[in-house]
DNA sequence: ATAAAAATTTAGCTATGGCTAAAAAACTGT
DNA sequence: ACAGTTTTTTAGCCATAGCTAAATTTTTAT
C-alpha cells in the first residue's frame, strides 16, 4: 500500500513540476525544501519513488512523474481539495484553516468518503482557494489565470484563485474581502516593486494597497 | 507527540478494563488478540505505555491505564463515536461501514473538527450504536443494560445499544429494523442455547427468529 | 509434586522515514 | 581551465512498530 508519506511526496512533485517557477526541473533540493526535510532524505525517498515506477529519476538532474505516479498525486489531489471545500462549506472552516486539516485527513478517508462529500457538496469542479478538482478520472484542466501584480494601472479583473501556502496570508485577504469571485480594479501602481492601490468589489466600494506579494499570490480573470 | 499505534492501544484497553468478559484482568494475550498483533508486539508497547506512565504493568500480570492513560482513551473514544454519529447522520453511512471509517479518521482531526461535528450534531452524548459519547473533560456514564439474550420469555424491552464489533452482524440487524429506540418483546426462547423468537417495533410488526450470538449483542433497556 | 501446556518475555530481525556528516558531482566566476 | 561553491549522494545513525523463534515464567492436570 501506499504510505503517507508516498502521497505527500507525489502531492507536492506533481505541484512543483505545474507551477511556473523552477524552469520545469524539479530537483531533489526544491522537493527538499517544499517537503520541509533534509536534502539526504528527499535523495532516499525519490530513490525508493524510482523504485515504485513513479517517477523517472536521473541523479543530479530531477525527477519526472510516471503515468501511475501522476494518478496518485491527482486523487491525493482530489481529496485534498474535496475536502478543504467540505470543511469550508459544510463545516464553517476559515480559508486559513482548512489546508493544514486536509493535509491529515486527506491520507485517511476512503473513496466511500470521497463520494460522499462530493455528491454532498453538488460534485463541484473548483476547490475552496479555486484551485481546479481533478475528476476521479484523474482529468484536471489547468486554466492560464493571471497573477492581480501584473495587471496594468486601470485594468479591472476577477477573483478566481488565491494560493494557499501561507495561513496568515489567507487570513488577511479574507479581512480584506479579497474572495473568490470578486471584482477588483487597480487604480494605480506605485514604483519600485510597491505596492498597488485596489478597489474592491462591483461598486468598488472599498480601497485598499497591496503589496507585491500579496498581490502575486491572487489569480484574476481579466474581461 | 501520541502516535496512532498509543491511542489505538490506550482505547482498545480502556474498552477491554470496562467489558465484563475477561474478568477485569488485561492480559497481554488479551490486548495482542484484540489488537490482531503478535503476543510480542503487545509486550512490546505495554512496556512503551507504562513507560510512558500512561499505564501500570505487572510483568506477567497485565495492566491497568493511568489517569493520563485513561484520559487519552477517553479522548480517542470521544473522537471515534462523534465522527461514526457524523458519518451516520450528516453524510447518510450504514452502520456496518461507519468503525472502519472513523478508526482511520479518528486519528486524523483536530480540535477544531471535534467541536465543529459536535455543534453539528447538537451536543450528542450517545453515539450511533448507541455507546456513551465522553465528554470534552473526559466523563462517560456505564448505563447497565441487559442483554437481549437474557430477557426471559415474554418480557419486552427498547434496543438502546449494539456491539459494534462485527460489520455482517450491523448489517444484519439493520436489515431487520433492530435499530437504537426499537421495542421488542421476546415471545419464545427455544431449548438448548437455541434461538429466541422476537416481535420487533412497536405494533409487533415483524416477526423473527434470532440466534444468540446477535442477541448477546444487542443491549436492552426493560421497562 | 511435578510434568506438560499455555502465556509471556527476550533476542534479534524487518521496513519506514527521518537525521547528520562526509564524499562526490555539478555548476560558477574569473 | 580550474578553484571554490553549491548541490546531491552515500554512509551510518535513530525511533516506531511490526514480526518469528527461543527462552522463561506461570498455570493446569495428573
Amino acid at each position: 500500500m501506499l504510505t503517507q508519506a508516498i502521497e505527500d511526496y507525489l502531492k507536492a512533485i506533481y505541484k512543483l513540476q505545474h507551477s511556473d517557477e523552477h524552469g520545469g526541473r524539479v530537483t531533489t533540493s526544491v522537493i527538499a525544501s517544499r517537503m520541509e526535510v533534509a536534502a539526504a532524505s528527499a535523495t532516499n525517498m525519490i530513490k525508493k519513488l524510482a523504485e515504485l515506477n513513479l517517477l523517472k529519476y536521473t541523479p543530479y538532474q530531477g525527477v519526472e512523474l510516471t503515468a501511475s505516479g501522476e494518478k496518485i498525486a491527482l486523487e491525493t489531489i482530489r481529496h485534498h481539495r474535496l475536502i478543504e471545500l467540505y470543511l469550508s462549506q459544510a463545516l464553517g472552516y476559515s480559508w486559513d484553516q482548512i489546508d493544514a486539516e486536509a493535509d491529515r485527513l486527506e491520507h485517511a478517508i476512503s473513496e466511500e468518503f470521497e463520494d460522499r462529500i462530493d455528491e454532498a457538496l453538488g460534485y463541484p469542479t473548483v476547490g475552496a482557494h479555486g484551485e481546479p478538482i481533478p475528476t476521479k478520472q484523474g482529468q484536471i484542466d489547468h486554466p492560464n489565470y493571471r497573477r492581480l501584480s501584473e495587471l496594468k494601472d486601470g485594468q479591472s479583473a476577477i477573483i478566481r484563485r488565491v494560493s494557499d501556502r501561507n495561513p496568515q496570508m489567507l487570513r488577511y485577504m479574507e479581512n480584506l474581502q479579497l474572495l473568490l469571485g470578486t471584482r477588483v480594479e487597480v487604480t494605480a501602481k506605485a514604483p519600485f516593486n510597491g505596492p498597488l492601490q485596489l478597489k474592491i468589489g462591483a461598486a468598488k466600494e472599498k480601497e485598499v494597497s497591496l503589496g507585491l506579494e500579496v498581490a502575486g499570490s491572487i489569480f484574476v480573470e481579466t474581461d
